[in-house]
DNA sequence: ATGCTTGTTTAGCAATCGATAATGTAAATT
DNA sequence: AATTTACATTATCGATTGCTAAACAAGCAT
């Protein structure tokens, strides 16, 4: 009941490095096995056996028994941990910043987006997951297609100079545009962390181009891609046309 | 040694579906186990069981092993046939013919490459792989940067009424440029095939909107881009500079 | 110091899985 | 039809793996 004032660990606390046999506090104990099967199921996948597990934390495996019912629930935990911790809500309205250039906040953001995410540990787990587990995988593309694409169209809609029009719906081909710019920087982070090709360009300098690029092009596909598929975003602005009889 | 004259499977062949007990000649049961196979792990990934396998091809589990000396030379042979046989060379002079517009060729090579790789199957043992034996997709991914991602440059290059210098060699930073279109198409292709997002949008529209995307920007990107890392490709042509002393 | 709580280890079970040997049987050869 | 060849199945072994029960030991209260 009440919490247990407990010494800091001796040597080193859950440093995410092995050997940690001391007792520990139940808290401290709990997080070092989360940070250690993270590590060591992005390594080998989730089939990865818990003997391994334990290890390389340095402990006995049935001592992972007692902080985890069984080893899917130590996976859930795993999952939540890498999925839900690395958000940034505040990215949202980095994006919608209009005081700086449309170039400038897309950079930036993926500059802070590829640090929270883009890293070894982030992607295998997420391919791991979309393997295994594709629920959870649709629920973080979810996130990514009402949170981040919509606002990354609204952005570019301005950006090309058409109506601000709040009223007309972003389409289903607009947001798939917008997209392919992120799409075609994650598979650079792929190739890059899970292939572990050499890669020979700087990150944030191929981010530059390819946003570059995206908003040169956009100037002039985007209004033609609204014309086709979302003609209402077209019209002046405040006032919404609809069939005046 | 000498082939023995089969007669054709009663029911079916290696039809890729079940159920298939009689007796077949080695080179049919040889095909189905490696169909099945490709089925199997695409779905479960290569930890999958190989009781389970033969129980989805509908024979016994001992059986795999007259025909595979253990299950890492099947997953092996999974590998090799979903790597190396869809491939087409006739690829690169397709992209090459300025017969017609790169666009054209740009959409249609998507087109045939899409109904070759982008289906579940080789995406999900593609991903599987990367996770588990990276070599094998770092070779493939070396096909793509060799083969195809210089193409690209090179036709970009005379798109954007840029000098033809074949001595000009391709730089990294264009190789990485021109993969960003790649990337984001195979993006989309992941999406639709590994988490099976409701995608509603027709994968060649898509297409179409990237590649028009990718052109147009690279009219004003593209040059930029050579001046800061390949100027020699920006030199005036066929006599190249080297040092007047 | 003594006893109590609880974090940790030792020992081991039951199910699973890759692989093998022995046996059965369908098709080709004579 | 008898014999041979080799495709396929039955039965089973040994190692691995998730998980549990009992024993041990470190820190706190009295």
């Amino acid at each position: 009941m009440k919490a247990r004032p407990r010494s800091a660990a001796p040597s080193d606390v859950a440093g995410g490095a092995k050997a940690a046999k001391s007792r520990l506090a139940p808290a401290d104990r709990e997080r070092q096995i989360i940070d250690g099967a993270i590590a060591y199921f992005s390594e080998v996948g989730f089939s990865g056996q818990t003997r391994e597990l334990s290890i390389r934390l340095g402990i006995t495996q049935p001592l992972l028994y007692r902080y985890f019912a069984n080893k899917q629930a130590l996976v859930e935990r795993v999952y939540q941990t890498v999925f839900e911790g690395r958000w940034n809500p505040g990215w949202i309205a980095m994006l919608q910043d209009r005081g700086t250039p449309l170039r400038e906040r897309l950079v930036e953001f993926y500059r802070q987006y590829s640090q929270a995410t883009y890293k070894s540990d982030w992607i295998r787990i997420y391919l791991h997951a979309g393997l295994s587990r594709p629920e959870l995988n649709r629920r973080y593309i979810q996130l990514v297609r009402t949170q981040l694409m919509p606002v990354y169209c609204l952005e570019l809609r301005h950006e090309c100079g058409l109506p601000d029009n709040p009223h007309a719906a972003v389409s289903e081909q607009e947001i798939e545009f917008v997209w392919n710019l992120h799409g075609g920087i994650f598979y650079f982070a792929m190739r890059e962390h899970v292939y572990k090709t050499r890669v020979q360009v700087d990150f944030m300098t191929h981010v530059g181009f390819a946003v570059d690029n995206f908003l040169a092009g956009a100037k002039t596909t985007y209004p033609k891609l609204l014309a086709a598929f979302a003609p209402d975003a077209l019209a002046p602005a405040p006032r919404r046309v609809r069939r005046s009889s």
